[in-house]
DNA sequence: TTATTATTGTACTGACTGGTCAACTAGAGG
DNA sequence: CCTCTAGTTGACCAGTCAGTACAATAATAA
């Protein structure tokens, strides 16, 4: 593993847990066993060392969570709720591992920087819509299956959703307890109000 | 406005738009035009102030948002509508005055320390749970009227409308746009699955 | 008036912040 | 062998952090 990816992961590993404003350049460096001055050799700063982070964790999420899941054959819907089941899977073992629901990290960082960082913020705001798009993609699909309404406005429906998950994420970690989401997912279903 | 209350009013106008670790004693003090001595005979530390402007948040909150609707004879499922309302045009008033979008008060602190500051973490659950139980109140008055099925789970739909809420503030947040709520807030509605 | 307490002001601490820099090392190409 | 370059190192900024120490002052009670 190259010097500049022991960095990344180390960024990941950190911001992941910790506010970006409490996680420094030296605590960076030690957890990637690297010295402060090859940092900046591979980074002009920290903000751009989080922006790479931010694709990479975007990127993982994609190719081991997102993209299986759009690839199997189940029904749009059941898409969607594997998904969250998933979610809710990875909160559980992220608790067990570090003892605390650490949420979103997407979220987390656009709650701390949206106000603070106007570049991370585009790149997060960039995320998002990536990821709305897949949901809108599901919804359509929903819709050409009449499982959904036509009626329906994809884009708006989709962004609910995604506000949806977000908040989940933001109370499982608040409460500290992943069970909420348990409770409460099936409540997502509603937004999309399912042709039964 | 004695001391005490300039410091108060001072962090809770820099950690509304602001996070909490990037907002210093330093800064809080020269807001609030009061010496450092004065800050540290006032409260112990600034996690202290900060338990105590969280209070005040959401007591302001409640004084001046929440129970003057919750005092009208509107039915229950627009009392929750005109709260909504109310969210979006705080939002509104807020990005014409600050230039940005800042979301929740609460729910950013939540984000930024639940892993970090248990004591404010638990502050925020309690919150969270007042919270929580006002909309249960609505919600179960509107059950009464028939409005609402009586087979759902009040505290999860409660939650659930909180989880909306929170992740619908840090998506208008992020996108520093406060339409988002315009176009999805419709979708909170079918969380409570209405009787029409 | 005096004694007591509450409040403010100033100066300071040691630790830590993000970031710079010149010196150095290792290895590839000629 | 030499040279060039990418990578690495540790020392070192200037500034800021939360928090402390304590004397000076203001307000209040006896």
């Amino acid at each position: 593993m190259t010097t500049r990816e022991k960095l990344i992961d180390s960024a990941i590993e950190l911001l992941s847990n910790r506010s970006y404003n409490s996680v420094g350049v030296q605590e960076l460096c030690e957890r990637a066993e690297v010295k402060k001055g090859s940092f900046y050799h591979f980074f002009p700063s920290k903000r751009d060392l989080t922006i790479v982070a931010l694709d990479t964790i975007w990127e993982n999420f994609k190719t081991h969570m997102f993209l299986p899941i759009l690839e199997t054959d189940l029904e749009p819907l059941d898409k969607l709720k594997t998904i969250m089941e998933q979610g809710y899977n990875h909160l559980v073992s992220s608790k067990s591992c570090n003892g605390c629901v650490s949420g979103c990290n997407i979220g987390n960082l656009a709650v701390e920087l949206s106000t603070q960082d106007e570049e991370i913020r585009k790149k997060i705001v960039s995320i998002f819509d990536e990821w709305t798009g897949f949901i809108e993609i599901l919804i359509q699909d929903a819709i050409s299956r009449g499982q959904l309404s036509s009626k329906i406005n994809v884009r708006a429906t989709a962004q609910a959703l995604l506000a949806f998950v977000e908040g989940t994420l933001l109370l499982c970690k608040t409460y500290n307890d992943p069970e909420i989401m348990k409770n409460i997912s099936n409540n997502a279903f509603n937004i999309l109000r399912v042709i039964k």
